[in-house]
DNA sequence: TGCCTAGGTTGACAGATTTCGAAACAGAGT
DNA sequence: ACTCTGTTTCGAAATCTGTCAACCTAGGCA
């Protein structure tokens, strides 16, 4: 299942599924498919902490011996919650040696954070 | 029973509990576990775009009765969608007379898309 | 090479949460 | 009273969350 969205959501990060924001025109039933997996993915605290936690590194990347710790969460757990997060599409994962790296994928954040944009009502 | 959800809600839309991006700094835990119910609100095909409706609505409110015929599910269902939008403090609903009319609240989405903002590698 | 250990992922499972519609309910108009 | 609009209640099916156990890969060492 997760399979069929993560293709779609690939699509999409390459290419121009939206851009405009949500409050100037109705997004239409086929790109709500594809990007609410992707807010559904943020939609847990712990993974948008993951998520904040990668996208911050210095570095650029993170190892996952670095995330798991901060939380009360057993290893598998926190594993489960990244592969979500890879799935739609937001991270992706590099193993290098023992360890494995997580780094941000800013395309579909940048579609997201553009969607939510709020059109400023009167002004000009 | 809305108050409940709005009030936290409300605190957060009045006040600070974001505006750095997710990609500049860590989102503490508590920050993580107001805001993730909102990208969870979101998080689902139908009241994406029920939201965009909303929000891209001409006159800024629309009818429920404009947004149901929209859509191949039942009232309640609809209806069920929209109590999430509104427990997640993104939209408002007003009766005025027969109909109910939603209205977008921006100031929660305005947040969310602030924390998506991706840093421009460059600049600074 | 063969064995051992450590880091992460995957699979399977119980418990909690979500999703959806049928029926019942509340508000407003006729 | 009766109708129409929209919400709420309730229950069934589906999905999600978190854990344990098993697995795979990489590296260290005899």
């Amino acid at each position: 299942m997760s399979k069929q969205t993560a293709l779609a959501v690939t699509d999409l990060s390459a290419g121009a599924v939206c851009c405009q924001p949500l409050s100037e025109q109705r997004i239409p039933a086929e790109t709500a498919a594809v990007l609410a997996p992707a807010f559904k993915a943020l939609g847990d605290p712990v993974r948008l902490q993951l998520m904040s936690m990668i996208a911050s590194a210095p570095s650029g990347e993170i190892c996952v011996c670095d995330l798991t710790p901060s939380f009360t969460l057993s290893g598998p757990t926190i594993s489960h919650h990244l592969k979500t997060l890879r799935d739609a599409g937001l991270v992706e994962a590099e193993r290098r040696g023992t360890w494995v790296h997580y780094r941000a994928r800013p395309g579909l954040m940048t579609q997201l954070a553009a969607l939510l944009a709020v059109h400023e009502p009167a002004a000009s």
